[in-house]
DNA sequence: TATTTTTACTTTCAAATTGCAAGCAATAAT
DNA sequence: ATTATTGCTTGCAATTTGAAAGTAAAAATA
């Protein structure tokens, strides 16, 4: 445990937080699929191992990218929700999409290509409604 | 060898190829440093050791994201380059750089600030300069 | 109230990946 | 002819991953 840089270079110090297979995945799922409990992540189709989820999970949180909370009603499931150092990533996000959606057609299912789609259309227009949407949900909590 | 895609989605298939500690660190140095040659990006501050190197390269290239070649009077130096599939990943490292300018700006030394700065006042201008002078290196070859 | 189910993990262990160091063959420079 | 450089590969120990099973606390159900 503890961030280790490996170097005082942007894009090596983003990789060292979330350059792996599987963080991108869990802020995937909790900005677009608005999925927030270990068994909502758990249950995603890339089949990530729970050992695996739980360090990653602790990892975001550990970088401020996430944060862990309750329900007021529950006091077993643990709500997980982005911060703002992990909503800003969106337009990373964003861009990603982008670049499979030109250079990895093939592999890209409707459903993913419907929102490439919605994107491209408008980008701007895109970013800020997300912007608005998770920025609202973080308010809520 | 061979890629392996753990889904359809857009976000995971950009991460089975790319997702990993080192891959986006030597896109980075092809783009913004003009590195071409192993022993280039082998001599980057973060010390990618060589077999790993070696096996990253191979990937990108399988991958079509970058190609080998030769310079007509050498027979031993390989010259690596971007293809357009790897040049088209500009748009989601500029915004990692944003990203980390925000979010880690503790980390990043005022060399790494500079680029920042720079895509900050004007990242249209900034995106197409980039892709004029990358474009214009793929003709030469 | 007692039992079952759900949730969020942790543990175990084998397999795969990583990283350091050394070695090497072909080419290029001296 | 000799030495240096380049782009690797190999060997091996250490770390990380992933599948499966186990667990403890809370919640739902009977």
């Amino acid at each position: 445990m503890g961030l280790n840089f490996r170097s005082n270079c942007a894009i090596s110090s983003a990789l060292d937080l979330i350059g792996d297979k599987w963080s991108l995945l869990i802020l995937r799922d909790m900005m677009f699929f608005g999925k927030k409990t270990f068994s909502e992540f758990a249950a995603s189709e890339e089949k990530i191992a729970t050992n695996i989820l739980s360090d990653r999970l602790s990892n975001l949180e550990e970088a401020g990218i996430i944060k862990k909370g309750k329900l007021p009603d529950n006091k077993k499931t643990n709500i997980y929700s982005l911060t703002p150092k992990g909503i800003t990533f969106l337009p990373s996000l964003i861009e990603v999409i982008l670049w499979s959606d030109r250079n990895l057609a093939e592999h890209i299912t409707p459903e993913n290509k419907l929102l490439a789609d919605i994107i491209k259309k408008d980008k701007h227009s895109f970013t800020e409604m997300m912007y608005a949407k998770l920025e609202k949900e973080i308010i809520i909590k």
